[in-house]
DNA sequence: CGTGACGTTGATATGATTCAACTTGAGTGG
DNA sequence: CCACTCAAGTTGAATCATATCAACGTCACG
């Protein structure tokens, strides 16, 4: 599974040796728990299985997911602090990770044999910081079903390029509270969102597994689609 | 104006030479003039004066704004491509800053002399990243009232950081529907809001300057104060 | 055969949007 | 100096989207 993120991103030479060399600092982290809790400052970790998410609580029990982290994801390598990896990282599956916190220390040491890694790593954080940015418009200016959709998709094209999902279907271990929290929906909204989907006909979802039975209109659903909406005039003022 | 920038985060010694002598690249945007529009890729800068924001607009005329940049603050400065400085980012008043391209090309030859100036702007960077996250807090998690009053607050700390603000109160040239757009609200919502608060004697707001009228009502309604409601049980089940 | 996690559904409440009208104040040009 | 225009803000009424409350179904697991 590791191969994944070499595959994912980059070419790399004996940087595969490095990597292999890595899976010796394995651990398994069960559903529910913090990636890093107990630890003063959260050790980098690639994950190998399983999904996980960043999030934030509220002091009043409201919860913000930021993103999710699928296989062949890491968080906290890189040579800067970046704020996404500060935010506590929460598995929601059973997930087997990589304490990554030599091969931080190695990249650190600036080798150029293993620029091939350093960028396919920076690659990644580019990218997830892009995905924060589609989150932020979801959250602000997509509808409920928009936002779902677009998430679903997004979602998709990440496993699919993990080589996790086939393009028509996909693993979706999330639970309807976990997708609420992320899409800054209520829960039972989330559900009927969810409901009226499998019900038009446009996806299937059974035993973690879920199905795009009709693409286009998904993809429609997702609001990037010409002609959405009428366009709105910013401020016409009081003219015609 | 610029010191504000070295004394806002970070010693420095003859970098400030350096930096003074950055002023000969200034130039002037008018407001609703886009940075570095025209340019095939946006060339690094530093703001002076003046208020821009970072957006996208949706195909169908949707606008989400993702932050705002103040007097002090940069695009485009760093080692890496970061996603946020690869949105279209768009002066809100009239806006003078530095072209820091040269400034960029200088900071990678990674002379030593100039380490101070690469760390605050890291620094800078990280803090942006970090008011991004609280931005999808605000977007998914809180009500209109809670948004308005944090951004407000987020705002004002950063203002009195860089100088413009004594706490009371602070510069505020946004529009409302810049504001409905940045908080992902519709603006005649946003206006009912603000007007909400100034009815309640929590601000005051005229002629682009904001005054903090009862700073520890608008921090509780911010929302992240204690108790703020009743606390959320994660999905408690059907037991009592 | 309880118990708890997860999902679904209905009824109702509320927060936010939309549409539309009306102010106000700052230019601008006659 | 006044009429005109336009950007910005305000307000009311109707409507819609989403939240909340509460109940119930189902399945897995001890």
């Amino acid at each position: 599974v590791l191969r994944v993120l070499g595959a994912l991103v980059h070419l790399s030479d004996d940087e595969l040796t490095l990597m292999r060399r890595m899976g010796a600092y394995g651990e398994v982290i069960p559903a529910g728990a913090a990636l890093g809790a107990g630890e003063r400052r959260a050790a980098p970790r690639l994950i190998l299985r399983g999904w996980a998410c960043r999030q934030r609580v509220l002091p009043d029990g409201r919860r913000q997911i930021f993103g999710f982290l699928l296989p062949g994801d890491s968080t906290g390598l890189g040579p800067d602090r970046r704020a996404l990896d500060e935010q506590a990282t929460v598995a929601l599956t059973r997930v087997e990770c990589i304490d990554a916190t030599i091969l931080s220390e190695i990249l650190a040491l600036n080798d150029h044999r293993h620029d091939g890694l350093r960028t396919a790593l920076s690659l990644q954080r580019h990218h997830e910081d892009g995905w924060l940015l589609d989150h932020v418009v979801r959250l602000g200016r997509l509808s409920a079903v928009e936002r779902t959709a677009h998430l679903i998709l997004e979602l998709r094209e990440r496993l699919v390029r993990a080589g996790l999902s086939s393009g028509a279907g996909l693993p979706f271990p999330l639970t309807q509270e976990v997708l609420a929290d992320s899409l800054g929906l209520s829960l039972v909204h989330t559900s009927r969102i969810l409901g009226q989907m499998k019900h038009d006909g446009v996806i299937a979802l059974n035993g973690g597994w879920l199905t795009l039975l009709d693409e286009p209109r998904l993809c429609a659903a997702a609001g990037f689609s010409p002609s959405a909406a009428p366009i709105r005039q910013l401020r016409t003022g009081n003219a015609p």
